[in-house]
DNA sequence: AGAAAATTTTACTGGGTAGTTAAATTCTGT
DNA sequence: ACAGAATTTAACTACCCAGTAAAATTTTCT
């Protein structure tokens, strides 16, 4: 046995001890691998950060590579989770439908903006040449998922005669796309902070002209017109 | 004794030879700082593969850092002129402003996907922190000036009654983000090979959805309904 | 309390890399 | 053709880092 970390026999003290030194692990290795990326990352200094000294992370996640795999999938992972929670968001009242539509892109660009969030996809995007496979596992734990979940409600309020969609897959790409538009290239991709109003403007405007092209209202209707 | 000695230039052999390997480290460069990231790239493997020494890459260039930027500002350079003279192609018939923006869209994502711009694209994701300037420069001198150009073109046209734009600069970032959508995510960064097909489908969704929203026509209008 | 087992730590190794120095080669002017 | 200037090269140095081995510490079982 070597690394028997049994989630059932929890309870004492040793397993807590341990545990906590394995994440305090994994954060800090996310904090050094974001700030200095996977390369130069130092193992040295991810112990130090993390109050340990390097063979503990040996002992508990193998290799740096391996380290970084668990970094990345387990960081992923909450995003993924916290970012399709923000369906529950979903308006179901067509009256509400703008009001509703802004408040859950809102909420998903605030997702997608978390520093957590950002750090994960600037090592996705720095190492998509050398962990293709990483790549590829979180895109499909986390934004197809939510493309998917987010195409069926819009297929739903198409189907009650709320939206005119055709593709709901493509509609929802494109709603992502409007109201997440330009924030990376504003925020240096999360490494300067968003002014909140600007985000704001960038979602309603993505709102709007989602709605323009797939509302069933008359253009133009209830949203303001000047930027 | 090296290779590729060309004595056949005219206007001076030497500075063209220098000139020769100049280009060639820089080239070398792109290929491995694209393929292994700035800190795993060694110039060792660099100055190899231009088929020059280390020391060379140091008399021309100065230093890795040196080198990286001027690798990164020029090839972005390259690729922004290209995606500039993109615009020689929007349309100015207002009769033909839908395939006239399918044409302009489909030659944007070419410059976007091209394999260049994806490299310099993922090296300026990966060294986002510790290159903030460089991220700068490069969104200044490429996007930014490609937004702004596209915008006059769209306030043209509704100056002329063709399109209902408000706002131009977000129309035209809108318009980017509709047909470059989920380009990235479908290549991996520009790590898998596109199939075309696919590629023109995203486009013509996207126009498709531009033109629901900032077009004049009624909605389903000329544009095929079903994908 | 005492012994055995596991884990953390200090200290080390082998490989690799950015940057430099002095010799060899190539090019320029006369 | 020849001497001098500039550039390329091979060999070298100092440094850093991933991963390991044995010692010290902590924890568990009797």
């Amino acid at each position: 046995m070597s690394v028997g970390e049994n989630e059932e026999t929890a309870g004492g003290p040793v397993d807590r001890g341990r545990l906590d030194k394995r994440r305090a692990i994994v954060e800090a290795a996310l904090r050094v691998f974001a700030q200095v990326g996977y390369a130069q990352a130092s193992l040295d200094v991810i112990a130090a950060e993390a109050g340990v000294s390097k063979p503990t992370i040996y002992n508990h996640l193998g290799s740096k590579e391996k380290l970084f795999r668990h970094v990345m999938t387990e960081t992923a992972a909450r995003s993924n989770a916290k970012t399709l929670d923000v369906l529950t968001a979903f308006p179901t009242d067509p009256d509400q439908l703008r009001p509703g539509l802004e408040d859950l892109a809102t909420k998903l660009v605030d997702c997608y903006c978390d520093e957590q969030s950002e750090s994960v996809r600037r090592l996705l995007y720095a190492e998509a040449v050398r962990f293709p496979d990483l790549f590829d596992a979180v895109r499909a734990s986390g934004p197809n998922q939510f493309t998917e979940a987010l195409a069926g409600r819009l297929a739903r309020l198409a189907n009650a005669g709320h939206l005119r969609v055709e593709d709901p897959v493509r509609a929802a790409n494109q709603f992502i796309a409007l109201v997440y538009e330009e924030l990376p290239g504003m925020s240096a991709l999360g490494t300067r902070p968003l002014d909140p109003a600007d985000v704001a403007k960038v979602v309603t405007a993505g709102v709007d002209t989602f709605l323009r092209a797939f509302g069933t209202e008359p253009a133009g209707g209830p949203g303001k017109v000047s930027g």
